[in-house]
RNA sequence: GGGAUGGUGGUGGAACAGGCAGACACAGCAGACUUAAAAUCUGCAGCUCGAAAGGGCGUCCGGGUUCGACCCCCGGCCAUCCCACCA
């Protein structure tokens, strides 16, 4: 008996389907229904773990196991190639941060193909290729066509240690991830892509995504923030100005004792005129204090700090004279930038009061109770009000309705929708980005750089010290013409967030090397929208908003069609941990593609990620867990050996079941068919549970195991390990089209069409039921299937194991399953 | 503080629709084969009382609904993740 050589038979079918073009989607429609499977692409950041493999094997499977239920599949693959740790690769190492993207991007893709990915390798693509970013600084273009690309000074995460920006997601804990220096924030000319404009339909069309979780839903949802409100403005006492706030609580406007706005209000210089030079040194004091502060900081872990402007403003409604504080909580880029301030209904207020010796005026009392002495904490729910004018009495929702309404006659207020979600800031001081293709020209100011222009190519050899922006010190790049007037202009040095890349790769696998336009209209509309896309839900309101984002840009402009979403159904992927940690090279707790590989095979170890937890579960790594899928592997090849290549004459037509000689073999085709079922159900419920459909082939190869040391002529037999290659294919790939070729086929098993189940191999003849008496069970009675509550009476009547439980005992009720259970209650 | 998800043997997990709890596997124990080991195969295995037959308990805890609850409802505990001075 010939071991299974793995090794050799993996490589030899990867090779085959490479050279094969097996899994490659032709773009000319067929009579098929297409079906689009995404995973999210990958950095290449030089090594695929087994991290890597768990979400690109279920992505896999899921892809194959279309393919077979008879769908026109397209699987696509590609890297996300621009990004900070190849400028880090770079700054430790001295590489070149192209070289070294693309020496990581070969071994990857030898990786990929190393675990089999059945992806279309024709339309692999790498954001970092200039035919890809190009289309980038085109569809930037577009954008600052219609102004939802503009250019403003904004705050920033700067580091001063290193010289450099920062994103958001490397600051930790207001620090620098890589020196641990105090993050500060910093005012610069920043881009901007105009996300707000979209707020409305961001919110809403999450309702028409019933094929996405609903926590991701969630999630995006609380980031948008919609928040109904009103918003008014109080005049300044003795100055020019008003200051604008916004509410969502305006039955509350009578409580009002003070004004709270931020130290970067605009109001603050007019206010600064009218007040003490004293008092404007303080404010002064104050906001410098707070500058360089990040938001996190100033909102979360500092306390709350205030200071009285000495200026008033005038309450609209009782003429009050409110007085005007600066604070650290009240965020200049949320609302209007300054907060009207209710002590006695709203907790920050409160506190902010109490630690400031501000008045707490109640005005909503509890529905159907009266005000019993001084408030402990703010009154936050809805009541009825009390010192309130002419609302007395009213219920805080008639009120907000009639405050509203009388702001909005005197002409000082109007409702005001409020979102969190703010403008998507895409600059980046770095080099291994998309350049932005904006000139600035001394004549002409802000010029984009027309479209035959492009792309704007990123520069080679560009030292990269870590300290400020590369290109920027860059004059053979900085330095050039401009496209309107010819005279001298300079080139924008700033990069685009990465995530512009991410946000519409999904349409340029439809045409990947289209060079007169990022994809046509035509291949979108053959392929879209994804059906079905996989990936971590550390992504669910970053990619996956930028994405939906774009697309309904895309498809305003009529560029996609039929709905405005990218992506019908979305999976999220749990982490793989090791030792508790993520996979990650400074955990140093990584096991490796390759050596996994080499000690289990690939098969083996895409079984085991895909069998341990469900595929939306944290799982575990375990060196033993692996080893029960090696046993799987090799049980699977000895159960078929004995039916290779002697045994073609006598192939069975996987339609026709053999009869079926007694209950054994009747239960091994059962298995066969039970196995092949959970695959398809799994599959078409999308529930990609296949770690319980791979413990069901364990069952039907454990059937089939000990059968065929019995009786291994027997036609029950033989389908049974026919069909093994064929059932297991999408799981385990590489066994299965060895297996499936050894028997005789021409053609790919993983172009073949699925064992179709069948209810004949499914049904069972004898049917274990159980007896429960007063709800416990007493017994299990062998009977055939569709016997009848009176039969089934009887015969538990005349069982002797429940003669104890029923003698001398009256059955009063009786419920009755058919086929499954008979509950007597006795008494 | 708010929200989401979850809590089942030594371990990963199964039970898809309220109907046999613990499938399948890992680790373990015993046996067969072997000079021996590996590999392979067979058997055992929730806890507990009992020699056995058989009984009691058992899906985080406490209640409830039901003939019957891992599953539904109420209250609590714990864990993980997300959001969090958003006015």
């Amino acid at each position: 008996m010939a071991q299974y050589d793995f090794r050799q038979v993996e490589r030899r079918w990867q090779e085959r389907w490479q050279h094969d073009g097996t899994f490659t989607a032709a773009d000319a429609p067929d009579a098929r229904k297409k079906y689009y499977t995404l995973v999210m692409l990958p950095y290449p950041s030089g090594d695929l773990h087994v991290g890597h493999a768990k979400n690109y094997t279920l992505g896999d499977a899921v892809s194959r196991m279309s393919r077979m239920l008879g769908y026109d599949v397209i699987n696509p693959m590609g890297w996300d190639a621009f990004g900070l740790p190849a400028e880090n690769a770079a700054i430790q190492r001295g590489v070149d941060p192209a070289s070294w993207t693309r020496a990581n991007i070969d071994n990857m893709r030898r990786q990929v193909r190393l675990m089999g990915t059945s992806y279309d390798s024709t339309r692999e693509i790498a954001t970092c290729d200039p035919e890809y970013y190009r289309w980038n600084q085109w569809l930037f273009l577009r954008l600052y066509e219609r102004g939802l690309a503009y250019k403003r000074q904004a705050p920033v995460n700067w580091c001063p240690q290193d010289q450099t920006v920062l994103a958001n997601e490397q600051v930790i804990d207001g620090t620098c991830w890589r020196c641990g220096h105090a993050v500060e924030r910093r005012n610069l000319s920043q881009w901007f892509l105009k996300i707000t404009d979209f707020a409305d339909r961001l919110l809403a069309d999450l309702d028409g995504l019933p094929g996405w979780p609903e926590r991701t839903k969630t999630a995006q949802r609380n980031w948008i923030g919609r928040s109904e409100g009103v918003q008014f403005s109080l005049a300044v006492e003795g100055a020019d100005v008003h200051i604008a706030v916004f509410t969502t609580r305006v039955d509350t406007i009578f409580g009002v004792t003070f004004l709270a706005v931020a130290p970067e209000h605009p109001a603050v210089t007019a206010i600064k005129a009218i007040v003490s030079s004293e008092r404007a040194a303080q404010i002064d004091a104050f906001a410098q204090s707070l500058s360089s502060k990040s938001e996190l900081e100033r909102t979360s872990l500092m306390e709350k700090q205030g200071l009285f402007t000495g200026a008033f403003a005038i309450h609209p409604l009782s003429h009050e004279r409110i007085p005007i504080w600066v604070t650290n909580y009240v965020l200049a880029d949320y609302g209007t930038g300054a907060v009207m301030g209710v002590p006695a209904h709203d907790q920050r207020d409160f506190e902010f009061a109490h630690k400031h010796g501000l008045a707490v005026a109640q005005t909503i009392a509890p529905q159907g109770a009266e005000i019993d002495g001084p408030l402990d904490a703010a009154f936050l729910d809805d009541g009825h009000l009390i010192a309130s004018d002419d609302f007395t009495g009213m219920s805080s929702a008639r009120a907000r309705e009639g405050i509203a309404e009388r702001l909005m006659a005197m002409g000082v207020g109007s409702k005001t929708v409020n979102y969190k979600l703010r403008d998507w800031l895409v600059s980046r001081q770095r080099y291994w980005g998309t350049p932005i293709p904006i000139v600035y020209c001394e004549r002409d100011g802000e010029v984009p750089v027309p479209d035959d222009q492009l792309p704007v190519l990123l520069p080679p050899d560009v030292p990269i010290t870590g300290e400020g922006s590369p290109l920027a010190r860059d004059p053979a790049f900085v330095n050039t013409t401009c496209p309107k007037c010819g005279g001298p202009a300079r080139r924008e040095s700033d990069t685009m967030d990465t995530f512009f890349e991410s946000s519409w790769y999904y349409l340029r696998y439809l045409d990947p090397h289209n060079d007169r336009a990022p994809w046509a209209a035509d291949k979108a509309a053959r392929w879209m929208n994804v059906d079905q896309y996989i990936g971590g839900a550390e992504h669910a309101v970053l990619h996956l908003l930028y994405s939906r984002f774009f697309y309904k840009f895309f498809h305003d402009r009529g560029w996609v069609t039929g709905r405005d979403e990218p992506f019908e159904r979305l999976f999220h992927q749990g982490m793989l941990l090791r030792n508790g940690a993520k996979m990650s090279k400074s955990s140093a707790n990584v096991i490796g593609i390759d050596e996994t590989a080499e000690t289990n095979g690939v098969d083996a170890m895409r079984l085991f990620l895909l069998y341990a937890t469900p595929p939306e579960d944290t799982m575990e790594w375990s060196d033993e867990g692996i080893s029960g899928r090696v046993r799987m592997i090799n049980r699977i090849w000895r159960a078929c050996e004995p039916h290779l290549e002697n045994n073609l004459s006598q192939a069975i037509p996987l339609r026709e079941l053999p009869p079926m000689a007694d209950a054994r073999e009747q239960a091994l085709i059962r298995a066969v068919h039970v196995a092949a079922k959970s695959a398809i159900d799994e599959t078409a419920s999308r529930r990609f549970h296949y770690n319980a459909t791979i413990a069901k082939f364990d069952e039907y190869v454990n059937a089939l195991t000990a059968l065929t040391r019995e009786r291994p002529d027997s036609a029950a037999v033989r389908y049974a390990a026919r069909a093994l290659p064929l059932t297991i294919a999408p799981f385990a790939p590489h066994i299965a089209e060895e297996l499936w070729s050894r028997m005789g086929h021409a053609g790919s098993v993983h172009l073949e069409r699925y064992l179709e189940v069948d209810d004949r191999a499914l049904a069972q003849d004898e049917i274990t039921l159980v007896v429960q008496v007063n709800g416990k069970v007493r017994a299990r009675m062998a009977l055939p299937t569709g016997t009848g509550q009176i039969e089934a009476l009887a015969a538990a009547l005349a069982h002797a194991g429940l003669r104890q439980h029923l003698e001398g005992k009256e059955v009063r009720k009786q419920i009755f399953i058919p086929d499954k259970l008979l509950n007597l209650v006795v008494g």
